[in-house]
DNA sequence: ATTGTTTTCTCAATCGTTTGCGGTTAATAT
DNA sequence: ATATTAACCGCAAACGATTGAGAAAACAAT
């Protein structure tokens, strides 16, 4: 096997028990300048790393995060994991990340193997058909606090960080309703999602309120694909032509460009784009498209910030938004 | 604290001893299966999870990959670390991602918290400016071994998995001479990874093996923006205009492809396309663009068969190499 | 020389699990 | 009744690190 550096061979080359070279590895004042001295110095030339399964097994708690993400080649998942793993690491905690596939069965066995793996606490992402909490309360109950990001659920009983989805919704509706707009075409997605509800009722609200007569067509779509399927049909209507388009999402942003493309339609001229983003999609057209930003990496942030507070000490559930603000590009 | 049952607990209840508990959950041949029923029972009733921290203190190696990925939100390493993540549960190991954001400094630090996390192996990606393998090395001399995977050293000494990067080149120039091109434009990558050489080098070869009278313009971009300029700077010129572009990855497609739509320039009529790609990024433009894939997904499952092998027994440094094909779009 | 006080270090228990070895029953054979 | 042999089960050590409590050394004070 490996022969890896104990605290146990540092004694014995030393001559010293174990225990004080513990506590000068970790300056602890009981023990001399002279002795701390050199097992810091042994210890570097060994490069003596503490085994984190017998630190841990002893502290209880080890500093491991589960983060479910209902699959990691997303977008948006992409930047929240990234962002995810390195608040954590700042803080000191490891990542582990296991992927629900937006599927029923794989969530609660990945709730599982976080409890296994004793993590502190889990980052989750309920898939579209969770309705039963359970396994998540139980997590609770023996003491790992759960805070849900993104797709969260209703219930006010837990903890939640989220993007501030009526706010982007609004900011756009503003947009659109300042560019004059008559008929808009705006795609969101999954009906059973609290996310789409909560976009859909803010922009539903701010454009109705905009006392203009805009005539708003809304559709659903849940993937990139019925998005695209979608918006090629509307955009195919010879009268009575949108002169807008809103995306509620990158995954249907992506759909709906490809299907504007299609049209043979040109934008900003014939049909205006909006739509709120990570921030990729958008850039890699030409005119840009013009989105409210909804960055992973800020609410990956929040998440961590969040969790850790929760580990440290119990929270009255709380939930949370990250900003958001609107990117200017020239598609509208 | 968390009251997590554990084998006293059990123990304790059905006043048997620890070891009794421990040999019936693990169907023990000394144990008789009425004990052993009564102790599995209480066990689901109570929940038990072993402590990993404990099974793996108890049997010195820990069932964990470490997986140093450049940086986790790009549209390749997503469907890797997607599929790695996939895979590595499968085989009863969990994951965990560190990102060296491509400096070397960090790059160190990753690999300590590995082996202070005592990971069974370790799947890395090197950076550009990487020369100095001594961290590698001595995580192989504590038998920790390491699989590079996509941006790999030259030295045969180490484990490689890698795309088949030099096929994937070959067969995009394979179609671009069928397709009668006389003058492409072709756009690189960083010129100091190897992986830019090999598709830079079977692509002159293939192109020019082809004797046709092939203009071949080569071009290199370190990152979309880059790709996006100097493709647009290119295709403004007035006269000799490229019949056919080809890029050499997602990053440096998208890129150009936003200098496509602003040249006005409509394809495959004004100008050919083909690319080397995940594929994301080709279906969602249209018509969709003509790609030999190379499977992140596919590179991802086959870093984790051979990274278990080199743990199960050490192997002779290998250099393995996926499969590549090419998907038929309309662009070319 | 005796006692008191620091300084410096060691002992031993602990976290939860695994496992070699030895011990106790009960059943079977002599 | 005694020896043999399964069939069951428990003891205790180990993995590596941490830590309270106490021991030993060093030094000063009486």
């Amino acid at each position: 096997m490996s022969q890896t550096t104990t605290l146990k061979k540092i004694s014995e080359a030393l001559g010293i028990s174990i225990s004080t070279v513990s506590r000068a590895l970790k300056h602890h004042p009981d023990i001399s300048i002279k002795t701390r001295k050199k097992v810091i110095e042994l210890a570097e030339a060994l490069e003596y790393e503490p085994d984190i399964n017998a630190v841990q097994l002893r502290k209880g708690n080890r500093q491991l995060l589960g983060l479910l993400a209902p699959a990691a080649n997303n977008l948006f998942y992409e930047s929240f994991i990234s962002a995810v793993e390195d608040s954590a690491r700042k803080a000191g905690y490891a990542v582990m990340i296991l992927q629900s596939d937006n599927n029923l069965e794989q969530e609660t066995n990945c709730l599982k193997l976080f409890r296994q793996n004793r993590v502190s606490g889990v980052l989750a992402c309920i898939t579209p058909t969770t309705t039963d909490f359970a396994p998540f309360r139980k997590l609770e109950e023996q003491n790992i606090p759960v805070v849900f990001y993104d797709k969260v659920p209703d219930d006010l009983a837990y903890h939640k960080v989220c993007l501030a989805d009526a706010k982007a919704a609004t900011l756009a509706a503003d947009v659109i309703l300042k560019a004059g707009s008559r008929h808009v075409l705006a795609i969101f997605g999954d009906t059973h999602l609290s996310i789409t509800q909560k976009r859909l009722d803010a922009f539903r609200e701010s454009l109705e309120n905009g006392n203009q007569q805009t005539k708003l067509v809304i559709k659903h779509a849940t993937n990139t694909q019925e998005a695209y399927a979608l918006t090629l049909n509307y955009l195919k209507r010879k009268t009575d032509q949108a002169d807008t388009l809103f995306c509620m999402s990158d995954e249907i942003l992506a759909g709906s460009m490809k299907a504007v493309q299609e049209s043979g339609l040109r934008y900003p001229k014939d049909i205006r784009i909006i739509g709120i983003s990570n921030g990729f999609i958008p850039s890699i057209f030409s005119p840009e498209i013009t989105y409210v930003e909804t960055s992973g990496r800020a609410l990956g942030e929040l998440a961590v910030d969040h969790i850790i507070n929760c580990i440290h000490q119990a929270q009255v559930p709380l939930s949370l938004t990250t900003d958001v603000r609107l990117v200017k590009g020239g598609s509208i």
